[in-house]
DNA sequence: GTGGTGACGACAC
DNA sequence: GGTGTCGCCACCA
Protein backbone atom coordinates (compact mmCIF):
# COMPACT_ATOMS: atom_id res chain seq x y z
CA UNK A 1 0.00 0.00 0.00
CA UNK A 2 1.16 3.59 -0.12
CA UNK A 3 3.25 5.11 2.45
CA UNK A 4 1.43 6.55 5.29
CA UNK A 5 3.95 9.12 5.63
CA UNK A 6 2.62 10.82 2.56
CA UNK A 7 -0.53 11.08 4.34
CA UNK A 8 0.54 13.42 6.47
CA UNK A 9 2.09 15.82 4.02
CA UNK A 10 -0.98 15.22 2.04
CA UNK A 11 -3.09 16.73 5.14
CA UNK A 12 -1.02 19.26 5.18
CA UNK A 13 -1.41 20.57 1.71
CA UNK A 14 -5.31 19.99 1.53
CA UNK A 15 -5.18 22.06 4.82
CA UNK A 16 -3.45 24.39 3.18
CA UNK A 17 -5.51 24.72 0.04
CA UNK A 18 -8.82 25.00 1.69
CA UNK A 19 -7.44 27.89 3.34
CA UNK A 20 -10.16 31.39 2.07
CA UNK A 21 -9.31 34.41 0.62
CA UNK A 22 -8.19 36.66 3.04
CA UNK A 23 -7.72 34.31 5.82
CA UNK A 24 -4.38 32.82 7.40
CA UNK A 25 -4.05 30.20 9.64
CA UNK A 26 -0.64 28.71 11.12
CA UNK A 27 1.73 25.99 11.29
CA UNK A 28 0.49 24.81 14.78
CA UNK A 29 -2.97 25.03 14.18
CA UNK A 30 -2.54 22.99 10.97
CA UNK A 31 -0.44 20.41 12.95
CA UNK A 32 -3.24 20.60 16.27
CA UNK A 33 -5.49 19.24 13.24
CA UNK A 34 -3.86 16.65 12.15
CA UNK A 35 -3.07 15.22 15.91
CA UNK A 36 -0.22 16.38 16.38
CA UNK A 37 -0.12 20.26 17.59
CA UNK A 38 3.51 19.87 18.63
CA UNK A 39 4.76 18.76 15.01
CA UNK A 40 4.03 22.29 14.18
CA UNK A 41 8.06 22.16 12.36
CA UNK A 42 6.96 19.00 10.07
CA UNK A 43 4.19 21.63 8.55
CA UNK A 44 6.59 24.24 7.92
CA UNK A 45 9.09 21.49 6.44
CA UNK A 46 5.49 20.20 4.08
CA UNK A 47 5.97 23.86 3.06
CA UNK A 48 9.15 23.58 2.10
CA UNK A 49 8.39 20.58 0.21
CA UNK A 50 5.52 22.01 -0.96
CA UNK A 51 7.36 23.54 -3.25
CA UNK A 52 8.09 20.83 -5.67
CA UNK A 53 4.52 19.96 -5.67
CA UNK A 54 3.04 20.61 -9.30
CA UNK A 55 0.08 21.59 -7.81
CA UNK A 56 0.19 25.37 -5.99
CA UNK A 57 -0.39 25.82 -2.60
CA UNK A 58 -0.90 28.84 -0.90
CA UNK A 59 1.82 28.55 2.03
CA UNK A 60 2.15 32.71 2.06
CA UNK A 61 -1.55 31.98 4.24
CA UNK A 62 0.47 29.93 6.63
CA UNK A 63 2.36 32.03 9.28
CA UNK A 64 3.57 31.29 12.50
CA UNK A 65 1.81 31.38 15.59
CA UNK A 66 2.74 34.86 16.16
CA UNK A 67 1.04 36.04 12.61
CA UNK A 68 4.85 36.82 12.07
CA UNK A 69 5.87 35.79 8.49
CA UNK A 70 8.61 33.63 9.25
CA UNK A 71 9.03 31.97 6.16
CA UNK A 72 8.53 34.90 3.48
CA UNK A 73 12.47 34.56 3.21
CA UNK A 74 11.10 30.95 1.01
CA UNK A 75 9.32 32.87 -1.38
CA UNK A 76 10.55 33.70 -4.64
CA UNK A 77 9.27 36.48 -7.06
CA UNK A 78 6.92 38.49 -5.30
CA UNK A 79 6.97 38.88 -1.18
CA UNK A 80 5.13 36.76 0.91
CA UNK A 81 4.18 40.09 2.18
CA UNK A 82 2.69 41.75 -0.93
CA UNK A 83 0.61 38.15 -1.71
CA UNK A 84 -1.20 38.81 1.93
CA UNK A 85 -2.12 42.94 1.44
CA UNK A 86 -3.44 41.84 -1.72
CA UNK A 87 -6.06 39.69 0.06
CA UNK A 88 -6.76 42.52 2.41
CA UNK A 89 -4.76 41.69 5.11
CA UNK A 90 -2.47 44.37 6.96
CA UNK A 91 1.16 43.83 7.69
CA UNK A 92 3.36 45.94 9.20
CA UNK A 93 7.04 45.25 10.01
CA UNK A 94 6.20 41.60 8.89
CA UNK A 95 3.62 40.64 11.39
CA UNK A 96 0.09 40.66 10.39
CA UNK A 97 -2.66 43.32 11.82
CA UNK A 98 -5.33 41.51 13.32
CA UNK A 99 -4.62 38.75 13.42
CA UNK A 100 -7.30 36.95 15.11
CA UNK A 101 -9.71 38.69 12.81
CA UNK A 102 -8.09 36.99 9.91
CA UNK A 103 -7.46 33.67 11.27
CA UNK A 104 -8.70 30.49 10.17
CA UNK A 105 -9.33 27.10 11.43
CA UNK A 106 -8.71 24.28 9.71
CA UNK A 107 -11.40 22.85 12.15
CA UNK A 108 -13.92 24.65 9.70
CA UNK A 109 -13.16 21.99 7.77
CA UNK A 110 -15.58 19.78 9.89
CA UNK A 111 -19.25 19.90 10.14
C1' DG B 1 21.51 2.66 9.93
C1' DT B 2 22.70 7.02 12.36
C1' DG B 3 22.97 11.94 12.93
C1' DG B 4 21.67 16.42 11.92
C1' DT B 5 18.46 19.71 10.38
C1' DG B 6 14.04 22.26 9.74
C1' DA B 7 9.05 27.95 6.93
C1' DC B 8 7.39 26.02 15.04
C1' DG B 9 5.32 25.54 19.74
C1' DA B 10 5.20 24.99 24.46
C1' DC B 11 7.39 24.60 28.79
C1' DA B 12 11.27 25.30 32.31
C1' DC B 13 14.27 28.16 34.60
C1' DG C 1 9.64 38.50 31.49
C1' DG C 2 13.33 36.88 28.41
C1' DT C 3 16.23 33.02 27.27
C1' DG C 4 17.11 28.28 26.76
C1' DT C 5 15.84 23.66 25.84
C1' DC C 6 13.04 19.86 24.38
C1' DG C 7 9.58 17.70 21.36
C1' DC C 8 7.45 16.51 17.12
C1' DC C 9 8.08 13.70 12.52
C1' DA C 10 10.15 13.48 7.91
C1' DC C 11 13.93 14.22 4.72
C1' DC C 12 19.06 14.58 3.37
C1' DA C 13 24.13 13.45 3.78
Amino acid sequence: MMSKSENFFEQVYQVVEQIPYGKVTTYGAIAEFLGSKSASRMVGWAMNNAHTLVKPVPAHRVVNRQGLLTGKMHFKGQSMQERLEAEGIVIIDDQIQGFESVFWHPNTLLP
